[in-house]
RNA sequence: UGGGGCGUCGUCAAGUGGUAAGACACAGGGUUUUGAUCCCUGCAUUCAGAGGUUCGAGUCCUCUCGCCCCAGCCA
């Protein structure tokens, strides 16, 4: 279920403010501008929802436009992923927008700067640029070149355009005000040599105009009525008024600013993202364990559950580390409506019903989701030899332990009560095997008598199951806050955040599983195909996520029991 | 030391002068053939701090403190 934020924040009241004054005639049509030198992430999903829910409440449309204004960072393969991305996310656009398609439109533009004495062209090398610009707390001084003729900065500019400087050496800037606490405000460069192929226009180019200069007018261009940014474009916010102010535009856009989401023990910045990739700390950009979208999907994480979650934090101004549980919260809720169950052992334990009789096969019927008859029933296979999870066996078991142990008795779900009645063990003392017996009047799981079972555990049938490497995941990093102070965040990897586990064993529906079909291990988890590695011959699964756990918790609190299980590695 | 922002529960977040919503987390309890789900219950005498205005302040005023962003020919 998606919920609605009854009441609204504050950008959705600024909307229905200006509707109510038909500010901009009753139309509200927003934007979500990704440029395209990356992969997005779980924060460009809060920009997504943001964008395309304010448009469809108000009976809008969101444009995708690509802000693609410099050719040395952008790629087409992002260009693609982006537009699948959002698609997966459930967002509908009908074509996309680019800002380079808009570059004739901004190139007249600049043009009309020019002839109305608002802009020059700078000849100022970039260091000298940085010392006529000033500091933050002192003033800049007038570039030599700010005061040329309109004719030799329109001669100069389109000798620009044609090619007639090298990068670095002439600059398009704003005549606005060297000695403004704006640093934004003091002659900002709108438009630069670059001699590189863009992805799109190709080698018509060599000059590319600035972010400021673009946004703005891609946002005029295309009717945008509110323009919704991060933060750390508020003190651009001067710029983008003062261009479409200056200029003579379609309509002026307004500029809201909102803060961009954080997410604990992870990080949310294409920069420090890409290095994980390039040092190949991950498989990729789409390694499941990275906050990237094409990662999360592959992951097993579903877009309804990634557009509840962007809807459940809200939007305000205030800087936030969003807790990952909550995120994790979303996911169940999500996939515990819609993951059909099955079982799955990770940590194989043998187990031989020595009373079971040897060679026979029964096929049991299990429920496919406890809670909802409509999603079916499935056969299972169960004979003399099953596996169960080592988690599940203790000799020597705490309180409240519910689970298998020397002389209890257990359910096994939807089979039968057995009960343990030796324990084999290696010359190392691992427990390698158990030996039960099993109440043949207990099939199904219930015993005529009434007696109660605490505990029902999971299993798989040994002689008729799956073989398939299974992968865990935890968080990527050790801190709450990997970017904290001036550590570096690549000290601070988790060592453990991915586990491999080779010889687990998966019941046999299992067999006709695809990726798209996300998975409850009963007692375990959600899990699901790997879209990567996985092959018939070789099934590989990706755990999305954990259930709640509360055995874990009270096994924390229970006193210090030197009980391991002793088929684990004693840790130190 | 310039400019722009932000400070309400552990984490998000409502609140728009009339007496602190909700979610996650956490703690108890109930149901349960998943220690899952589900269902109850509890969880801010207080809104960064200090003054002031007012019958009444998280909301208005003043000062103080703390945190974030800005000196790319990146977006």
């Amino acid at each position: 279920m998606e919920e609605e934020n009854k009441k609204g924040h504050f950008i959705e009241s600024i909307i229905k403010q200006d509707l109510e004054n038909n500010k901009n005639d009753g139309l509200v049509t927003t934007r979500f501008p990704p440029e395209p030198n990356g992969y997005l992430h779980i924060g460009h999903a809060k920009s997504i929802c943001l964008n395309f829910n304010m448009a469809k409440q108000f009976n809008g449309t969101c444009n995708l436009r690509f802000d693609d204004s410099n050719p040395a960072k952008e790629k087409q393969i992002y260009i693609d992923s982006i537009k699948e991305t959002v698609n997966w996310l459930g967002f509908d656009f009908k074509t996309p927008f680019f800002a380079s398609d808009y570059f004739n439109d901004l190139y007249e533009f600049a043009i009309q700067l020019i002839r109305r004495g608002k802009a020059y062209v700078c000849n100022l090398s970039p260091e000298e640029m940085r010392q006529y610009r000033g500091t933050l707390t002192e003033k800049g001084e007038n570039s030599p070149f700010r005061d040329r003729s309109v004719e030799d900065n329109l001669d100069l500019f389109n000798r620009m355009k044609n090619g007639e400087f090298k990068e670095g050496e002439v600059t398009l800037r704003a005549k606005i005000d060297m000695a403004s606490p704006n640093i934004n405000l003091r002659d900002p460069i709108i438009y630069r040599v670059k001699k590189a192929t863009h992805p799109r226009t190709g080698d018509k180019w060599c000059i590319y105009p600035m972010y400021d200069f673009t946004h703005c007018l891609s946002d005029s261009l295309e009717g945008i009525t509110h323009s919704l940014c991060s933060l750390e474009f508020e003190d651009h916010r001067p710029l983008y008024d003062w261009i479409l102010d200056t200029l003579a535009t379609p309509c002026h856009p307004q500029q809201i600013e909102f803060a961009r989401m954080n997410i604990n023990y992870t990080i949310l910045s294409k920069r420090k993202l890409q290095l994980l990739v390039d040092q190949n700390k991950v498989s990729g950009w789409n390694d499941p364990r990275l906050p990237t979208l094409e990662g999360m999907r592959r992951r097993g994480y579903t877009p309804e559950a990634i557009r509840n979650f962007c809807n459940i934090i809200g939007v305000s101004k205030k800087d936030s580390r969003i807790d990952m549980g909550l995120l994790e919260s979303c996911l169940r809720d999500d996939l515990n409506e819609k993951a059909p169950r099955v079982m799955g052992i990770l940590k194989p334990l043998k187990v031989t019903i020595e009373n079971y009789p040897e060679g026979k096969t029964e096929n049991l019927s299990a429920m496919n989701h406890p809670q909802k008859e409509e999603m079916g029933k499935r056969p299972i296979s169960f004979s003399k030899v099953i596996y169960v999870e080592q988690d599940d066996f203790m000799e020597d078991p705490p309180k409240k332990f519910f689970r298998l142990g020397l002389g209890r008795e257990v359910r096994l779900r939807y089979a039968y009560l057995v009960t343990c009645t030796e324990v084999i063990k290696n010359a190392k003392g691992e427990v390698i095997e158990l030996i039960c017996t099993y109440d043949p009047q207990t099939k199904g799981g219930n015993a005529p008598d009434g007696r109660k079972v605490k505990g029902t555990i999971h299993w798989v049938d040994a002689n008729n199951c799956l073989d398939a490497e299974v992968r865990l995941y935890d968080r990527l990093f050790k801190d709450e806050n990997p970017e904290q102070g001036n550590q570096d965040f690549m000290e601070n990897l988790n060592p453990d955040s991915l586990e491999i586990l080779r010889s687990c064993k998966l019941e046999t529906s299992l067999e006709t599983a695809n990726c798209k079909t996300i998975y409850q291990f009963e007692r375990l988890g959600y899990f699901c195909q790997d879209s990567v590695d996985s092959q018939a011959s070789n099934l590989v699964f990706n755990r999305t996520v954990t259930l709640r756990d509360a055995w874990a918790k009270i096994a924390k609190k229970q006193p210090p029991k030197k009980q391991v299980n002793p088929n684990k590695k004693s840790k130190k």
